[in-house]
DNA sequence: TGACTTTAAGTGCACGTGCACGAAAAAGCA
DNA sequence: TGCTTTTTCGTGCACGTGCACTTAAAGTCA
């Protein structure tokens, strides 16, 4: 019942502190015999270390560095850091520093200069959205030369200096929307894929999201027609009603719109009410136009990427790892959660608050 | 930067530690000018109370009695477990200590037994899924004479003592499977909501299922004729397919069954292979028999209640409560997850494994 | 054998807080 | 004023671990 510490060991053993001590978290400078037998004595008796005074007495805190798009940048990167600051809340006692490294998500220049200050404040770890994929795996290699881990979170780069990836199955995110789409399409009806931003061949998050839903029609529907276009001045309301039009005429039988990332609410600002009543629409992420959107039953589903869990989780496995010095799992996918108009409220990160810790 | 402590208040306020203490505690005993000048000291310096030595120095445990269905006697029951796992291994550094007092899911007498053991062993808190609803209002009471608070996770039950409850909003979930079904109703045919187990009129987080079920197509589609049945024999093989065959008989144009709870398998498991591919079918709770029957298309959907979540979230709330002396929400609705053949990998447990901490 | 080095083991303090105990100051009272 | 009672405040130890420092023992070599 009552929690078996060193000094009960080194009672038991007939020694000190000390050399129990010496033994747990193997300092060396301890007589072989002598070893095996707190060991055994430890095991036997269940010793497990008390966290609370250990952290205690190390008074000593870990950094950990930050590198995600500026929430002011994004609407959806506000809410990784909610659960970044969940965690740290719920974490804070163990002696964490985190130090965040924004830069806006459209300045590939931005991310390369705070990548190298993160690299430069020389932590015990960096959080990272390596939304941009050249330029993360060059930084990866700088890291890996000053031995400074990765935690990857919302986009999946393979490398080998990767402590953990947390997100989404992009491909079968995208796969997903392939059956939501065809609850409802008939035959005949095209889908088209429509990504807002950054270039797809730096973004490999969102060119799986896209081969997954062709996979999907492969697979099932063979006959189903599946096209995609990628467009970066979404700023500019003009341009983009114009690149839509032109969408528009050219898929006469659209029915059905996906779109690869937040940005639905860009293109559904600029539709007419006609247009609007046409398409089924899947998008990403439960940020407020979106939301907005789906209540009044403009866009038919919402694919939840779990942002607040991922900076939830990363903090977790910070602490799992350089803390509590646990296995952590190389890959976390996160659920890919439906949203419809009937349970978005639940979504909302309100329910969260029990997490919250300040 | 540095951690700001009791003892530079004191220096700073020209007083002991002690003094500092009683203030910050609230113990009295301090001129209230003192008290006042270390209050705003305390405040302008962002004092935090540091709970890893708070605890240390207390040394004290908390117990929490937790009466929750064996997870033997009805699989949906591991999964909590889990989550009570998971967030001890996550904070069993604050010294709790947990009794589980476990229930036969179908034995009231047990249920009453338990609850009568668990506060009997005089716990902090008591961790309850109130299934009996009237005997659980009962215990309640006698739980309030001696100052007993009750953490409630599955089953909403409404009553002044409950510290707060942590599970699904059960009527917007049947109102989300009524529209999960009219995505592929045609004009004409009938629902079936079947509840195989408990008796409803004490089981309110089954009726308000069926409500919501009810509401939702009284409110779109009202032509959409939907019936509901109990039957609490359902071990029965027999029986349960006599019960069966009576309502198919009864209802030849049923064209979506609902299942209030994790039993669809039980049916599904008896019907005839072109009776499996006639109906629509929804049902709960991600356990395996019902995983296996989402996989090879029987069941179209299952609506997920997050249980694991429930456990973690009754611990954290349990730590905020008693330990952080946090605010808590006294209702926590969790997700209403909508799982398919093509999300269901990523709702399985093992994706949760970095929360777990042993 | 004696002086010195290396290795093994023990001791004491620190971390920040809680709490019991006792000292000091203030208040009450004759 | 002198005494007692009450209030207010300070001090020391404990919690379990980490770590630096000290001491003791064993080993090395001329």
């Amino acid at each position: 019942m009552k929690k078996i510490t060193i000094k009960d060991i080194a009672r038991i053993a007939d020694v000190s502190r000390g050399t129990v001590d010496r033994v747990i978290n193997n300092r060396g400078s301890v007589a072989p015999e002598i070893k095996t037998r707190i060991l055994k004595i430890a095991k036997e008796l269940g010793y497990e270390k008390n966290y609370m005074a250990s952290a205690l007495a190390i008074n000593k805190v870990s950094k950990l560095a930050i590198v995600c798009p500026d929430p002011l940048s994004d609407l959806f990167w506000r809410l990784p850091r909610e659960g970044f600051q969940m965690a740290l809340g719920l974490m804070k006692h163990y002696g964490i520093v985190v130090e965040y490294f924004d830069f806006n998500l459209y300045n590939k220049d931005e991310f390369i200069m705070q990548m190298g200050n993160a690299i430069k404040s020389k932590p015990d770890a960096i959080l990272v959205a390596p939304v941009f994929l050249n330029e993360s795996k060059e930084f990866l290699q700088q890291a890996q030369a000053v031995n400074i881990p990765f935690i990857t979170i919302n986009t999946e780069i393979q490398h080998s200096d990767v402590l953990c990836y947390i997100g989404q199955d992009s491909f079968h995110s995208g796969y997903l929307a392939g059956r939501l789409f065809s609850l409802q399409l008939q035959p005949g009806e095209e889908v088209v894929a429509l990504n807002l931003g950054h270039n797809l061949s730096n973004a490999p998050h969102y060119s799986a999201k896209l081969a997954g839903l062709e996979s999907y029609f492969k697979k099932h529907e063979n006959h189903t027609k599946v096209s995609w276009y990628e467009f970066d001045q979404f700023l500019d309301k003009q341009k983009l009603r114009q690149f839509f039009t032109g969408i528009v005429e050219k898929h006469p039988r659209m029915k059905a719109i996906f779109f690869t990332n937040s940005r639905a609410y860009r293109i559904l600002e600029l539709m007419t009410p006609k247009e609007l009543e046409s398409y089924h629409i899947i998008g990403y992420d439960m940020i407020e136009p979106n939301i907005k959107l789906l209540k009044e039953g403009r866009i038919n589903f919402i694919i939840n990427q779990n942002p607040i869990q991922q900076g939830y989780m990363g903090i977790i496995n910070f602490v799992n790892h350089f803390i509590l010095k646990k296995e952590i799992n190389e890959t976390q996918y996160l659920p890919l959660d439906i949203v419809v108009k009937e349970n978005v409220d639940f979504y909302l990160d309100k329910n969260l608050s029990p997490l919250h810790f300040n």
